[in-house]
DNA sequence: CAGGATCCGTGGGGATACTG
DNA sequence: CAGTATCCCCACGGATCCTG
């Protein structure tokens, strides 16, 4: 338990503040879930969010790969350039994690509507 | 893996983006792991996370609060008026999650530094 | 002691346009 | 196709002051 009493976020490491910077991000967990089982192309993972401008993807492509979390293939063999997207070894050592807070997520929003469901 | 294939953060609930969600905030895990083991007061709070400003502080706290993942305790017998924060019940079922987290966040630091010494 | 209200700056992110 | 560059706005958060 004395790893977890760092600083964060302003000064040295503290390695739940690793994990969480990693993490945050407007797309950054849903594009880890996408590229979770599968290599995808930029556009096609673009068409997956939404919402999300390639500005921003890009952003929060650029970061994941800065963190050495995704790793990009380039294609430069002919002319529409065809890059893809997917986990390094890291980037699957991160899956347990993200299913672990999946799933809590998952009964913490059960347990609230239970809650309500038995209040008024 | 279907559970995690939800949008995020722009229309309904993603298990994993809620557990983000209520994790995220500049001092939000830090209050956590600060809670972990012991009740504390607001100012004694304050105190063990250098930088926070009041007014951060009680955001985050609210937002917690709000979150069901810790409580208040208000003790208005005697004049200055003291405040108590602790771990809900749903609260501390988010401390394993916090652990793997915080685990990961570890070996991942610890993965890109022996990097580093092996390249240059 | 434990906050809330107000003022204000700054940077994160959208829209749009351009490029290899 | 897969981005980068620029402009611009507003919401997040700091500083300061006020209150039960």
């Amino acid at each position: 338990m004395d790893a977890l009493t760092t600083q964060t976020r302003h000064g040295e490491a503290c390695p739940l503040d690793t994990t969480l910077k990693i993490l945050d991000g407007k797309w950054k967990s849903i594009i880890l879930c996408r590229l979770m089982n599968q290599e995808l192309r930029y556009t096609e993972l673009l068409k997956t969010l939404s919402g999300c401008t390639r500005r921003m993807l890009s952003l929060q492509l650029a970061q994941l790969e800065n963190d050495h979390i995704i790793q990009k293939e380039i294609d430069t063999s002919y002319v529409p350039i065809k890059t893809s997207y997917h986990l390094t070894s890291l980037g699957r050592s991160l899956v347990p994690v993200i299913q672990l807070m999946d799933a809590w997520g998952e009964s913490y929003i059960r347990a609230l509507t239970n809650a309500a469901d038995s209040d008024d």
